[in-house]
DNA sequence: TACTGAAGTTAGTTTATACTAACTATTTAG
DNA sequence: CTAAATAGTTAGTATAAACTAACTTCAGTA
């Protein structure tokens, strides 16, 4: 399939879990993200190797390293300029959403920055 | 991964290749897309499970179903329209391209539609 | 203290897509 | 007519990303 698709995934989903709650941890993921908990322990290990997140080891709090942040937050800002857009040409909102969060994934830096200044216009 | 992305790329590069060519064998898939040619005959047994090509027994010759043109075709126009929409704001062509190629299989209908609206005015 | 429930891990499986190596079969060239 | 090249298939492998079943660990409580 495609490439770190769904590790970018779970960084933004714990970005954003992080906006609403003091502490993330796997089972929060998982419930969030409709995904096994096995599945959860597998991509936070995954993620920890390639040093885009951390795992405290005595509370199971996750936590994004810079580098995991800046993936994360870039993700997510993708997926926000590309929502906006869609419902401004009239997309209903949830498919707007939806669509973004699969596109978001595959959208270039340059398209994406240019994305953003054709929106301030 | 996602959903049907890979067969949904097949269709669309039997399409295109049947502009230029008179005929398509599954070697020219193979050369067109840099894939192996197991890759491309295991597809090609995909796509016809599914009614969506058909390989004549004699020739090898490739052809699209009803059912599969109809899907290459939208799969195309969705590639087209994402193109020139990230030209058209100044994306760089190649960049365009090959970001269009990528989030034409991700965008609803519905988006599709009401993209091509908005670029039509 | 012993039970229960919650969180996380391990082992093994599944599906989708790609690959290489090696085969067959057909066509073409000398 | 044989030898080589081309097209396609078969068998087996690899990787990514999910799953279930069953385990460990630990905390709270009756």
């Amino acid at each position: 399939m495609r490439n770190n698709q769904s590790l970018e995934d779970y960084l933004e989903r714990i970005l954003i879990l992080g906006k609403t709650k003091q502490n993330v941890r796997s089972i929060d993921l998982a419930h969030d993200m409709s995904f096994s908990k096995p599945s959860i322990s597998i991509a936070m290990k995954k993620l920890e190797e390639k040093g885009l997140v951390v795992v405290d080891k005595d509370t199971g709090y996750l936590s994004l390293t810079e580098e995991g942040y800046s993936i994360a937050n870039k993700t997510y800002e993708k997926h926000c300029t590309l929502r906006d857009f869609f419902i401004s040409i009239g997309v209903d909102k949830d498919v707007a959403t939806s669509d973004a969060c699969k596109i978001e994934h595959d959208l270039s830096d340059e398209t994406f920055e240019k994305l953003r200044k054709y929106l301030r216009k």
